[in-house]
DNA sequence: ATAAATTAATTTGTATACATTTTACTGGTT
DNA sequence: AACCAGTAAAATGTATACAAATTAATTTAT
């Protein structure tokens, strides 16, 4: 999907974060990731700007940004606001949602179950897939841009820990669900559902995370 | 407060976005931008990235970047996720609040009665500092910084149309009663009221948008 | 005359070179 | 031995120059 350069290197370097090929928790160095990655310092600076204001980066002394070290208050926020937003949206998502749209999300849910053996980066994407089909019938460009980003942010920690994790089954009977209420239009029913979805994801990852410490 | 000169172009830049200063709706050239404000294309582009991901801009064409119209559905937006976020952190922070910092809230709101003749960006700055002020104790940057990020962006709607809004009176008897909830440790009044502040200064502003046309 | 295609222009993206700032180090003093 | 100052090294920020891409204008064909 990518195809300019400066494209390419950020779904690189995003990769490398998510998949611990980077230093965490030290200044990243704009020289050395320009050698690594093959191009100058000023495509290097614009990704890493571009990290930072998504959440993936942090500052670092002065000027300088790094690899934030997972956290399980982060992982709270984001799966708190999540909790809170997402309902909102699907809200409004609902009237406007018809036959077609429905039947696109259940082709993912059937992507889903059949490719078993999916790399990380495939399954979330997939995950979110099915999420944003829900909710872009609302037309709510803003709303939806900050979930979005929410979206993303959670990746990160998904990402790197989703074997361990491993909730999928779960997680997909209550995609199921949720699309059951909302075939009903019954939106305070799929809202419920949608809310303890999230939770359920939001409060095995954040279990998880404590325990590393 | 901005010493560097790049800090120095964005503020410069988000400034003149905010009293109307630069054309709206049509490509920002970066050579034109430049000249303007005498610097070179490439702090020009680090600004327009940033301003882009923070949603002052939007995307223009296939690679440029332009003001986005005021949009009701965007305000509309902002002010129901505040709406939802907002009482979140408060109740985290409630317990940890203490008199000092009450204290400091409370002179905030003394500054904003006393100096009735503020600049906008001085008065809705006084107005975050207020609310920020409640909520960093509940520690959650990542919470916090969502909701930093959606006061930034009200604040494109707030700033120019502040003197047509003029809701500033019944927003600060909000603030009071507020602080008063908050100091008796009444924590889910505090979030009551704290909502219906945000709606009110919702509808106001939407209302306000919806009669432009 | 209108529409498609090719060419010219404008505009953005990237590399290299340089200036400024920050960080690390060394040497001297208490 | 610890701490501060001053200097050297490293890293980031910015300007200029050039390449790639997009947008516009012009030409050609139907």
């Amino acid at each position: 999907m990518p195809k300019q350069p400066a494209q390419l290197l950020y779904s690189q370097i995003k990769t490398d974060i998510q998949e611990n090929r980077l230093p965490v928790g030290q200044a990243l160095k704009q020289e050395m990731l320009s050698q690594r990655y093959n191009v100058s310092r000023i495509p290097v600076r614009d990704v890493l700007h571009r990290l930072k204001s998504e959440g993936w980066l942090i500052p670092c002394g002065k000027r300088g940004v790094m690899i934030p070290q997972l956290n399980a208050t982060e992982a709270e926020d984001l799966y708190l606001m999540r909790m809170y937003l997402e309902p909102l949206i699907l809200a409004q998502s609902i009237p406007n949602l018809n036959q077609q749209m429905l039947g696109k999300a259940a082709d993912i849910l059937t992507k889903l179950d059949n490719n078993k053996d999916l790399s990380i980066e495939e399954n979330g994407e997939l995950n979110w897939q099915f999420h944003a089909c829900l909710y872009e019938p609302a037309n709510r460009p803003t709303l939806f841009g900050t979930i979005a980003s929410l979206h993303q942010q959670c990746g990160r920690y998904i990402g790197y820990h989703s074997q361990k994790l491993q909730y999928s089954n779960t997680s997909q009977d209550e995609h199921y669900q949720i699309l059951n209420a909302i075939s009903e239009k019954n939106i305070s029913h799929a809202q419920a559902i949608l809310k303890a979805h999230i939770r359920d994801a939001g409060e095995i990852l954040v279990n998880y995370l404590n325990d590393l410490e």
